[in-house]
DNA sequence: TTGAAAGCGCTAACAA
DNA sequence: TTGTTAGCGCTTTCAA
């Protein structure tokens, strides 16, 4: 800085108020001054520039799984939406570990980060980061905190499973299994819900006939479809499952009981993640959940937030139902 | 700090010395001031010490195509091995475009990072980072810069297929194809290499009728097991597949066409991703890349470049096989 | 063993 | 319209 000063001329001062662009200035004098800088190749220190405005335009991610496969199109999104406005994000992990979450956490305060974004996959609500002084804004993604003034965003999961399963009445499905994850995920919860709620606001029954919970594999798709079709009384002419690996290998034991897909057996799994519905055979319908819009929002949000709003709750976005041939009639 | 020095009943600069653990001090006055930036809740303000040391304690990793699956686990294990020194990571990610990359720089070397990573699987090599003043270390990590003065580290393709080969060869099977991806890709050069030095070293013929080149794609590694084992003179005993996605896509079609794996045919994939391995049946052996080792690599070698060592050059770190039933004779 | 003071690179209020 | 100056929060000589 002192250096572009005396290269073009003038006190430190003007400099610096060329260079942001703010005070009064002779047209002439910046662009010598911004000329001065280019040619010495400066670059403003941040550092420094943090020391006196309030903010640092850093922000911390922490993330308390390690980085899964849901955390990146997250957090892509959110570094996407936070570059626009010149934020750069610190990136942690801290794998459940309370111990190593203390230790980032202390030294993102450290550094003085404007915000905190927390994330990663949990079955129940983890304990609030427990930020001295309150001021500093916080946001679960993907995460949910035990307390109510925390703001917490999700997919709706509920939504999610309506969707998919009003799609299956759409195709005139009656008999509408649901195979699932483990029960300690809310997610198993919530889309069971929106399964169940599905099929009673059309008038159908909702029995536990047509429910399994286990794992979140594709042998225990396979398991779960050996479970429902061999030597049933009733055999279910649509599936609806928990994720994609679980339709993957529900709808790799349907061909290979020589049962049609669609035909007989519609199919819509949950995640669209790509590497699972494309591979299928048929390509799977899925459930997305739009985790980029979610990093999008988060980033959205904590700029509102860094810039003095405060929002608190748990703020649920929408998923999109993706059709392909494991549920279409008319392309099968 | 001010607040600390006063509490404690002694000066700024002797705050600062009892908290940094340097200078002379009486064992009293150090505890007073310690306990003092306690009560307080003292934290230092890291901008502020990285305007006087040298060093701003952050790296930038800067990722060119978006966060992919092989991202995480070395970007994982390099967090962790920085977060022993207290070296925090900004994340950046500037998915192949020069503009946003360029951005990308200027904003971190505002930052005065301490180093850079810079990681994404490409085809060719990339150019190199423009960072004026040569002097910040660079490491390139799954990815190649053009320019003989960098590092670049990198898994040993090559190495990772002689492995899988020889294990195979070591099984008694002497006509063994490999299926890969798009010859585009460097490591399908590598390993296609690999598979052939370790076919001749044994004295098998490599000749062409049991390659195929094609996607990185489940169906490519059906589609290549029609062509290789329908209507064939000879038919494999093995393949050798570029990734677990061929390969299982290959596993699928030999069991539908009743050839047992690895009874009549064994086959071995390329990245060891546990949601192709574990899902396939029987389970699939496969080369591991060791990305996690990779990362931790990476930070390794940053930390001692930040101290001032010098390193250039490729890298090729080895990769593992992990043997499973699809090459097991005994278990299967 | 401690305190005082200069300064890291920059901004912003105030003077000129 | 520009220059001067007092810090931001900390470290580190140099004196005391």
């Amino acid at each position: 800085m002192r250096d572009v000063a005396q290269r073009a001329g003038v006190s430190i001062g003007t400099a610096s108020k060329a260079l942001n662009d703010n005070g009064r200035l002779k047209a002439d004098t910046r662009t010598r001054v911004i000329a001065a800088a280019q040619e010495l190749g400066f670059r403003p220190n941040s550092l420094a520039q943090s020391l006196h405005r309030t903010r640092s335009m850093t922000v911390g991610v922490l993330s308390t799984d390690s980085f899964g496969r849901f955390a990146f199109p997250i957090i892509e999104a959110l570094e996407e939406r936070l570059a626009e406005q010149g934020i750069a994000i610190f990136m942690c992990n801290a794998t459940d570990d309370p111990e190593r979450e203390k230790r980032h956490l202390d030294q993102l305060l450290g550094k003085r980060i404007d915000g905190l974004l927390v994330t990663g996959r949990r079955m129940d609500k983890r304990p609030p980061v427990a930020v001295p002084g309150q001021t500093m804004p916080v946001i679960y993604v993907f995460s949910q905190a035990d307390d109510p003034e925390a703001l917490c965003l999700l997919p709706d999961d509920y939504g999610g499973a309506r969707l998919a399963v009003e799609h299956l009445i759409g195709l005139g499905r009656r008999r509408i299994a649901h195979i699932t994850g483990p029960e300690s995920f809310e997610a198993v919860t919530l889309r069971h819900r929106g399964y169940r709620d599905a099929l009673t606001t059309a008038g159908l029954s909702a029995s536990d006939t047509f429910f399994r919970k286990g794992k979140w594999s594709e042998a225990w798709g396979r398991e779960a479809v050996a479970d429902l079709f061999d030597d049933a009384a009733e055999m279910p002419d649509a599936l609806f499952c928990g994720n994609d690996q679980i339709a993957r290998g529900a709808s790799d034991a349907l061909r290979e009981r020589g049962i049609d897909v669609p035909g007989q057996v519609a199919v819509v799994g949950f995640d669209n993640w790509d590497v699972m519905t494309l591979a299928a055979r048929p390509p799977l319908s899925s459930v997305d959940m739009n985790l980029r819009e979610l990093g999008r929002l988060a980033g959205e949000r904590l700029i509102s937030m860094i810039a003095g709003e405060r929002f608190k709750g748990v703020e649920r976005l929408p998923c999109s139902l993706f059709v392909r041939q494991s549920s279409d009639t008319n392309q099968s």
